[in-house]
DNA sequence: GGGAACGATGTAAACGTTTACACTAAATTC
DNA sequence: GAATTTAGTGTAAACGTTTACATCGTTCCC
């Protein structure tokens, strides 16, 4: 590719006439040095005089210099990033997740090579292999997917943290959310308000974090004379269309279900305005609960019960551990993380009419329609834990004079 | 850093002891060539005898090679990747930006390397140098940044496209969306529709998204006889909390706004909440619009009036200038691009009150409040034409009965 | 049959770093 | 004052590729 020639390099111009690009060479030779002592200098290791480690620092500032990342990672065997796989599309979940790992990588001085969607499998294999020489370690999230391609494209000594991922036999690391604990709480609490015919908005086919949902609820339900029934299992895509079509057809059942949890908050939006536009009310008519606790959850009308999903927290993990595993050259044995997720309660979520409580025998435990929760801190992150009340602005049921005060949650800024 | 020693390695174990790191010299043995061979075999350059290139391709594969990333761009001098600086955060907008961004450079093969926040300056700096030797060209969002930084810490030959930024005087190439366009639609809008007490959703200082929407803003309210006066413009951060406190305060307005124009959906959502929260109705009381069609905007109650942004387009066309940049090695003229905002229509907004129309002596044109709009192609995405009227779901006002079929829009499958 | 042209392959230089090792001169130790 | 450490620096190998050039057979064309 490059032409041979002689060894005199312009000050500042390299020889395939490219300006701008100025390495190392350049710097030793303009302060009067070899090569080594400028890295020794730049990178503070071994010895050199204060004088010489002046020049040279002054050297580098005056042109510029920024050492090359390919070449410094050819030799140190070392990138400082780290691959991160998506799924395709995960919206606010999605956002947020590369939040969590940005800041935390950040910190640490790691870059972040961000795939987000794989089609299909050949794809997927492609982004992997291409991967060999430019990460330090890898996190995945890919709950459609199974973990054999992964294993058979990607070298043994890579780090992989899988993130909620069904982590069949594999030998990674994996962290996962409480998708059944949660789910399992959420019903529950369905339950206890006094729900018995409870349906359920499925997600889609073959994804891991709507399949353990879906677990969690059916768990719930097995603990109930009734137990669960396929036929209050509707189909869906953890889109807000697919809630609203889902939600239709619940309505239309002739033993109209008292509530609907929802695999998603985005169905469970869907849901709302179905139950809007047959001309029912949330949470008089019918209780709906979702899942995630997306940020817009707080202002749907009314604000919708759902299970909060330490997402953040997903991804600071992730990388802590993933870093450790680089640090640590040897392997360690393989870990396995659940993180809790918190039910939060808020107004779509009511018991059921007393006439139709009266008429299935369960017994009423307070008035008919609970409507402002008085405001309680929502805290800790056990799933454990019965589901809590969250502070938040509720615009629920009629009317409030919101101050406004009451606002809480982190200021994140969003838009523009 | 390694050891010297003698040329013999292993079959597939490198010399530093760990497995897994076959390079091209492990093939190259293997099947009984020179690496030269295997590396034309695998770039397909030059030319090779039929039998040893399946012997070689048949040995890659076994041996599971795949080339070292850093090697590569350190002699090729290209690293198939392009670097994606983000604002802090951006919610919605972000990940949909950055699904654009992906989409299109997976198609060409190149991959993205992500910074989502940088805070103060200097860490903004070292972003930037560390980017040398690592991407083939930049796509910087900042838009509450200055571009000198930029100039001052890039070398002048990375192609670099800005996206929404205030790009005075700096040679980048840049996008922009019509924020002022879009503004000023939306709010010509409002007045066509009766209204001349239109309050204002700041975004936050010093933002450029947020300034310029204020300028459309002002702009189309300046067209008017009583102009634009700084008492009805209230100061927000793009977070549904500040709309929500700005709400509050305009509805404390002796002589009360007919509408409200929010720089972005957030904080509208946040106005709708507040709006509520009076005991007032939107839009018989009260109308509101916002920015940026958040997916969530079709979804509120009443679904909320916005200006579409083209995001993935955004992402896209920044990919596709760069790459051409790339391609042509040589700097073309600087490139400027304004890409049209469409105002799409729903239930927030309506004409004013009849009495407050009298009052005013704003001819009325039909009858008092539009409730559902005839369902109408969104389609083109000029700004200058005038506003559009949505066929997404309509919640609006009262009871209908939604179908269900009316759900348009791409089906994009959000969560988990 | 003697080049010329070409096809197939190997050799080795480069890319920009880091770092083991060699070397010198000064400082310390005995 | 000699021996030994130590600080400060340079030399050159290595990292895993790509690719210009050299080499060696063939085949082709008069």
């Amino acid at each position: 590719m490059a032409p041979r020639s002689p060894k005199p390099l312009g000050p500042s111009l390299s020889r395939n006439g490219r300006p701008g690009s100025v390495t190392i060479k350049h710097v030793a030779q303009e302060a009067g040095v070899s090569v080594a002592t400028v890295s020794r200098v730049l990178n503070e290791k071994g010895p050199v005089r204060e004088t010489t480690r002046n020049r040279i620092r002054e050297v580098a500032e005056r042109l510029r210099y920024a050492p090359h990342g390919a070449a410094r990672s050819l030799i140190t065997n070392k990138t400082s990033t780290i691959g991160v796989l998506l799924p395709d599309i995960y919206g606010e979940f999605f956002s947020e997740l590369i939040r969590g790992i940005d800041r935390a990588s950040r910190q640490r001085e790691y870059h972040l090579l961000v795939s987000s969607s794989h089609g299909d499998r050949r794809e997927l294999e492609a982004v992997l292999r291409a991967t060999r020489g430019r990460v330090d370690g890898l996190i995945v999230m890919s709950p459609d997917l199974d973990t054999q391609t992964l294993q058979a494209n990607l070298p043994e000594t890579l780090p992989v943290v899988l993130l909620n991922c069904r982590s069949d036999g594999a030998w990674f690391d994996s962290i996962t959310i409480d998708n059944h604990g949660g789910a399992h709480a959420m019903v529950r609490h369905l339950v206890e308000l006094g729900h018995r015919r409870i349906a359920l908005v499925k997600g889609p086919a073959g994804n891991f974090d709507a399949s353990e949902r879906q677990r969690g609820y059916r768990d719930a339900l097995r603990e109930l004379p009734g137990g669960w029934s396929e036929e209050l299992e509707f189909d869906g895509d953890f889109s807000e269309e697919g809630g609203y079509l889902a939600g239709t057809r619940i309505l239309q059942l002739a033993d109209r279900p008292t509530a609907v949890f929802s695999a998603n908050d985005g169905m469970a939006i869907g849901v709302l305005l179905a139950v809007r536009d047959a001309g029912l009310r949330v949470p008089e008519d019918i209780s709906v609960a979702g899942f995630d606790d997306i940020p817009i959850s707080r202002f749907t009308v009314p604000p919708l019960s759902s299970v909060r999903v330490p997402i953040a927290d997903l991804g600071a993990q992730a990388i802590t551990r993933l870093l450790h595993t680089i640090d640590m050259e040897n392997r360690h044995d393989r870990l396995r993380v659940t993180l809790g997720t918190t039910p939060v309660l808020r107004q779509s979520c009511a018991p059921p009419r007393l006439d139709e409580r009266r008429a299935r025998g369960t017994a009423p435990t307070g008035e008919s329609i609970r409507t402002n929760n008085p405001p309680t801190a929502v805290g800790g992150r056990s799933t454990a834990g019965g589901p809590q009340t969250a502070s938040e602005p509720t615009a629920g049921g009629s009317k409030r004079t919101g101050s406004g005060k009451e606002l809480s949650g982190s200021p994140r800024r969003r838009g523009p």
